[in-house]
DNA sequence: TTTT
DNA sequence: TTTT
């Protein structure tokens, strides 16, 4: 239940290819970044400008297993989340807050899909209001990997709970401190 | 012009009074955190439990006024923005992230507005779009003060103007007190 | 599953107390009227102008009984929803098309809610994407009534299934032919 | 200024090329029909179903000239705007009413625009917020057309002018009486 | 880091 | 009437 509205809705690009990680409870957790841009002219020299913002989003269960799929550099796709504002521990000691949206849906918005869209998927939308808490096949953990410099934040602790979309499995905690 | 949809809508209320402050351009900036929660129980105990999302809003020029001057610690609010993450140093030399929503129009939700609505305001909705060059009274510029461990982040410079909405004419100074 | 995006965004009073009905399967269906306006200055006369529009709002199920239950005439709400335009056949028999937001999400927006809100409700958000089919007790269905005629259409036949949140009851026949 | 919020938001492809017409004033009026749908599972049969919401969709100004120049049946949009209901006379003397979202912002989604994107136009986003009263050239007034049984509706009067987006020419009569 |  |  919600208290306020806190809604997020995104048209863009990702900037790289999604990461999809597995939490201890099985359930996928994908990240991207979204890009969008805004251009004008400088008011006083008349010189075209342009502003590009990047949006953290992750992607959790079904979502995130889609996400992971299909989703690659480049790819333009419409999200509709919340916001969501962590805190985590820089290696300095000192409390760091990165801000991401939690997807509630996802849809591609590429033509033709090329290779992508064989297997029964059928490029359309994806809710997670209706998770059906699918094992990901081959699923194995990631490797724990070097805390590679943020952009803007990371965990650096065992994330906690996400109360957005409450899912059926655990998702309890992480058994190492390099989450996603 | 956008390539992309970068827009966010909150409904919430707002923790604090506002802070206004002034641009060198004489435009104003006002500042609220907008909260949101979330409540669900715990699927394994089934103890409620809750979530509060603070969300930094900022405000510019006329929009700033009128947040400035209506809005107080618990005002409820409805705002349309867009997100923008700011770079900045903390006062260890290091790189900061802040992400906040560029309000582009905001009404306010409570009823009708004790003392708040003489003068003239009509507890509508403001839109930016629109801008009315309406030239605000007696916004003697606020001293410099110091930089008060911003939650997330804060402005160190002087805050630049923000080119989201570019406006067509200076808004530079503001010479009466009657804003509209 | 969706291809593309319909989604409305409302926040406005409600006309009248709303009108609760029920479907054979037992499924609450609540009508609301939601006003929003807009008012400017005539470009040519400089006169104030105001326009208001009328949105019709339909809930089901959960929302519709929360709706029915906790809103009247002159609650402010917010509504999420998507459009949909039904047909139905005049009087004259010719077709006649309604359009109408179906609510998925609606938040009370008044203060503390006077006496409505004894009996647990806790004043927050509903969200038909966990449907927890609650048979409402007492739930006598209505009577025939005149067709009033309608602001701006009405069923005339039975409705169709609602595809948009599927229930779990059946939902398919209306055994008289003003449903609401 | 609006008291409420009223907002839409699209995605969808359009159905046929789009209509442009002529205001006295000189301004543009574009008008297309946006598909939605929804697919899913009949709950007792489990037949797939589907349901294609079509959505009237109508441009002015700007933004209409730019839709007329480049969208084209089959394209994919981003639109965002307000619902209106309009009221019409049927040719029986009847009251009618058609709902239509007045866009306020258009996004092209499709990929690189073929024939369609030379003349400097870059394929961005548009947004009638700063109006630019261009006059297009060649406006040749389009001749009365036959009342060509509309959907859902149609201007059967001088359509009224519309509040949303006050515009800076005349926008007021229009001397025949099929407007568009 | 995307996209135009 | 689109799209998959």
């Amino acid at each position: 239940m919600a208290r306020g509205i806190n809604k997020v809705i995104l048209v863009g690009n990702i900037g790289q290819d999604p990461e999809t990680k597995f939490m201890p409870s099985g359930g996928a957790v994908t990240n991207v970044s979204v890009a969008t841009s805004e251009s004008w002219k400088d008011k006083n020299t008349g010189q075209p400008q342009e502003r590009t913002e990047w949006h953290r989003v992750v992607f959790f269960n079904r979502l995130a297993e889609i996400a992971g799929e299909y989703l690659k550099k480049g790819s333009k796709i419409y999200v509709e989340g919340s916001l969501r504002t962590r805190k985590w521990q820089g290696q300095d000691g000192q409390d760091r807050y990165t801000t991401e949206i939690v997807a509630s849906e996802m849809q591609m918005l590429d033509g033709r899909g090329g290779d992508s869209n064989q297997g029964g998927y059928d490029q359309g939308g994806y809710d997670q209001s209706q998770p059906q808490q699918r094992q990901p096949a081959a699923q194995q953990r990631q490797a724990p990997q070097q805390n590679q410099a943020p952009q803007q934040g990371g965990y650096q602790q065992a994330p906690q709970q996400q109360p957005q979309q409450p899912q059926g499995g655990g998702f309890d905690s992480f058994d190492d401190d390099i989450p996603f």
